[in-house]
DNA sequence: ACCTGTATTTTGGTCGGACCAAAACATAGT
DNA sequence: ACTATGTTTTGGTCCGACCAAAATACAGGT
């Protein structure tokens, strides 16, 4: 059996898909929607929670709800408390980071492969700029992540970034708070260093080695922090 | 300003995550929580459908909503219906298993590395089953997963398992229509047999090479029909 | 005409009650 | 003990109402 609210959710996505309810425009109010579909108000609102946790609108208490076309981002949104659920399990933050160990593994291993002259480039920049920030730690941390992300990049997959995306902000809420001082970030520049001059030389081992020293060393500077709760 | 329901949503977690409404169960009857938390039916409902959207509890239209403590498969149940929308856009598709290719390269890659005597069994196993099963189509399809799995499992992660589980449910729906005649079985057979050799002798780049043309092949025989729609 | 503060209307959030049909439960009959 | 039947519980839907905040219209001053 299915719900009337699940039939009007179907019909409101094709209206979205197809463009007559405009993307980062307000939905129709409540009661002309309930017009427009001869259903209920409580079926209307029903249906708008549910396109609400699917990520095809965004409701903020009071205003009307906003259309968003939903793209790789809003996934991770959507699963936002779930995961936090399961972070929150013995051993969660931990599975979570060694999948991160071995995504970024693999990427540094993929970048000495086939990186381009841009990507190159684009990753010089971000060493400069994380080498720049060695002294200012909230600005090397920010770098810092800014380093990481060119990997992701070089994937060519919008896939990719939104996973670099999801991990930041399920790993990183806690960082803030740690002290990460000065010749942390020294040792984590270095290491920022070695993977890009292994990328350069086209040396896959040694980039994937080098991404996974670097990551086992911040593991064990933060696995306290991250695993307590 | 926070909603109502929003509050009652919070309870509910911690009285799921404190057991104290039971992992499996069903949730108190709708008019049982309205007592306990002094909350409006409206409210209760709404929160339920939030905790169902969630993933937190199971609902089947007319029966008691079910209590499913998380997992990383309620991630992927979560998520089903957003990926679904990506999926239909152009080149949706395409990088979702740009991405399998991705994650499945180094899985091989990995195996090579770090397989252990019961990993190798068991990718025995599953490729001799695999075997057994060329003339079979659908079991052949069946085989063909799990021999995948395998690698998934090798990383002795839960994420992976659960990534694998993704990329069958979203990638997979269109292939079981296909003709899959026994001579791509055997040609999926051999490659899968490359695999293993590669891993069994502990070679890495091979694992990875292998792995990377099985895929790209199976991709030219499904890329028309997956794409279309 | 333009900006600004105020009155009015619209709209989302919540409540309570009601009805139906299906599910869950209880009971009687074999 | 098991099945068939009757009763109660419960989820899905609808309706009407009220409130407060947001959106809009309006009036007044510059």
């Amino acid at each position: 059996m299915r719900r009337a609210s699940d039939d009007l959710v179907a019909e409101i996505e094709v209206r979205i898909a197809s463009g007559q309810f405009e993307n980062n425009k307000p939905l129709p109010a409540e009661r002309d929607l309930m017009d427009m579909f001869g259903a209920s108000r409580t079926v209307v609102r029903e249906a708008i929670s549910t396109l609400s946790n699917r990520g095809l609108v965004e409701t903020k208490p009071r205003f009307r709800p906003v259309v968003k076309k939903p793209d790789y981002g809003t996934v991770l949104t959507a699963t936002g408390k779930i995961i936090e659920h399961l972070l929150s399990e013995p051993g969660g933050v931990t599975d979570l980071y060694r999948s991160r160990e071995f995504i970024e593994r693999s990427l540094a291993r993929h970048a000495a492969l086939h990186a381009n002259k841009d990507d190159i480039a684009d990753l010089k920049a971000a060493l400069e700029a994380n080498f720049e920030a060695i002294d200012d730690t909230p600005r090397f941390f920010q770098t810092d992540m800014e380093f990481h992300g060119v990997l992701y990049k070089i994937v060519r997959n919008p896939i990719f970034p939104a996973i670099h995306e999801g991990y930041l902000s399920w790993l990183s809420p806690s960082w803030g708070k740690m002290n990460r001082a000065p010749d942390h970030n020294l040792i984590n520049y270095q290491a920022h260093k070695k993977i890009y001059e292994a990328i350069l030389a086209r040396d896959p081992v040694l980039a994937e080695n080098a991404m996974d020293e670097h990551l086992a060393v911040a593991w064990e500077v933060v696995k306290d922090t991250l695993e307590k709760k």
